[in-house]
DNA sequence: TACCTTTATGCAAACGTTTTCCTTAAACGT
DNA sequence: ACGTTTAAGGAAAACGTTTGCATAAAGGTA
């Protein structure tokens, strides 16, 4: 019953009596094999319950077909949305993709980058931690010929494919809105300036109002980990003195709802009094009262543009010698709160 | 510049005039080799850039220091709460996991089982998809000796460790709840009987209501995939008709969620006019409003038990014989709508 | 001095494939 | 009837480690 030993090719040869070689090819539909011997090969290795070892595959041929993948958190729902996409489409092309979380640790993405060059995969694609200024750990790849994709949170410089959503814009519009709808006296609380995301959000917020002759007030900007509690804390500083701010543009709507929530326990009516929009349109969005505007991403097609790019590089195994970017647009999407 | 050939035990060997198994068992702390030659060692393996290959270790020692896991689909907050809580833990005691989403396909699954056995993990973790009854495709894993734990959707009855959350209990609390606080016609949205949660938080809660001699309407208990749609095509048969329930059950979030919006719309008051539970305590629910009593899962402490199953088997290289099971408590978390 | 341990290292096989280079026999063309 | 092509398959090396066994040197003991 105990089955410790698992059947291999030299297994199948021995018991057709043909040769290693002939059982590999057969099983691989190679052109030289007649049909017979690989009709009898595949039965027999069926009946033996011959699994392949993909470690020795591996090791000879010098190929995977595993994609690795790095991501900040699949908690969040952009990035697990994402990481769907990825595989649905990877695993048609008959790829496996091996999900990695950096947990937004600089540390644990050297690492991960080391186990999976390690486990020599054939193409990474990643989306980097908040903090990643430095991408030289990712050399690695590059040196070794191994195509590497990455995604909205990305390099200003490296020489890979780049797919990432036009943050500029999506801020920009978030600002030019909230002037349309009449703010005046507009707040904003932007990410951690190490991160691509927040730079570009933020000037493209900054520039709109701009455009618009409105100025935004130093102490009503912020940057910082937008987590809970720093929205909490930032509201307290935000709304100790008045007048209060009409408009908030918040740059993850993680962010905006506490916002949304902490105006609405001070007595604001939102939109009347105090116009939010957050970004990324999470199903929280649509969910709380009013409804929140908020800056869509399509993460389903930027997750699928990045799939494609990496089967790409892979199938025809070039390496990209110069940043090449791929934009994915964003759409505001209007709701209550503005 | 461009290195193509990256360098191996045996280069570093060269380089050394040492054999290559002096080299790997210097890079192992191997205690046969002396401490200089160690140091030496490593500082070569330094200098070139040496990263040793898993795939020809793991052919060699039949061990990959990976992990399996396999779960329906990383985008739903319970799942992916639990993915990060098993990876957190498992890779703090020096093991990888690979990460595959089923999709909630059994053909998917059954693929994945075969890929993961074909690159010889060491363990594997499996939330099944919610259609899989028949589970004879993880018997791979138990015929070649390789550990196998599920969590929360499970066999019952596999020669496997098991962690599950008290899905009884859990659906017995919010029955009892509901009758506490005066619902006297309550119906039951429940997901597809063919998954043992649902099998459970159902016959949790109908025994709630036996024991408070409140009997369960019929045409008021409804079985089907918890999705968006079908949440609300219920709602439109359930409130077809008066008298309206005064109380409803949803065996997920997702569907609660829908409901309460449903009958906010036909302007009934919640949770005067009636009351709504749901269930996994997803972070939606805390921002509706008035916020949704649900039953809280407890995923971390479900993914490290599953992470924890799993090292021991590994570490131990044992395989459990028979089903043995280990329970995660819930708790209800009253909220407004009750 | 002879013998036994201990310590540090080398040798070579083994892991299970894939692949390059051959061999053989049959089929084909003229 | 001859050389030439084609089809089918085998032999053996190779991929980069790990590991059981052997060995040499150094140290300890009687």
């Amino acid at each position: 019953m105990k089955q410790q030993h698992s059947s291999t090719i030299v297994d199948i040869a021995e018991e057709l009596h043909v040769s290693p070689s002939t059982v590999s090819r057969a099983l691989k539909n190679n052109p030289h094999i007649s049909q017979k011997t690989k009709d009898k090969v595949k039965k027999m290795a069926q009946k033996m319950g011959y699994r392949r070892n993909s470690l020795a595959a591996g090791l000879r041929s010098k190929k995977s077909d595993i994609i690795g993948l790095i991501v900040p958190r699949v908690s969040m729902f952009f990035q697990s949305t994402i990481v769907t996409a990825i595989q649905n489409t990877i695993h048609a092309s008959g790829y496996n993709v091996i999900v990695c979380q950096s947990n937004d640790s600089v540390e644990l993405e050297k690492e991960l980058v080391n186990t999976l060059f390690d486990s020599r995969v054939d193409g990474v694609i990643v989306s980097s931690t908040m903090f990643t200024e430095d991408f030289s750990h990712f050399d690695i790849f590059t040196k070794h010929q191994i195509p590497l994709v990455f995604y909205d949170r990305v390099p200003r410089d490296f020489p890979a494919r780049i797919i990432r959503g036009k943050d500029y814009e999506g801020g920009w519009d978030a600002g030019n809105f909230l002037v349309e709808r009449g703010c005046k006296n507009i707040a904003f609380i932007n990410g951690l300036q190490t991160c691509n995301l927040y730079q570009d959000r933020g000037a493209g917020f900054i520039k709109a109002l701009e455009d618009n002759h409105i100025k935004l007030n130093k102490n009503r900007e912020f940057n910082h980990l937008l987590t809970k509690n720093n929205a909490v804390k930032t509201c307290e500083e935000l709304f100790s003195t008045k007048p209060y701010p009409d408009g908030v543009f918040c740059a993850n709507d993680t962010t905006a709802i506490e916002v949304h929530q902490y105006v609405r326990k001070l007595g604001l009516k939102i939109p009347e009094d105090i116009k939010i929009i957050g970004y990324s349109n999470d199903p929280r969005t649509e969910i709380i009262e009013p409804a929140m505007t908020s800056v869509e991403q399509y993460p389903t097609d930027m997750g699928a543009a990045a799939a494609k790019a990496i089967l790409q590089l892979v199938q025809q195994k070039s390496v990209v010698q110069k940043q090449q970017e791929e934009l994915i647009p964003t759409k505001l999407i209007v709701r209550s709160s503005t």
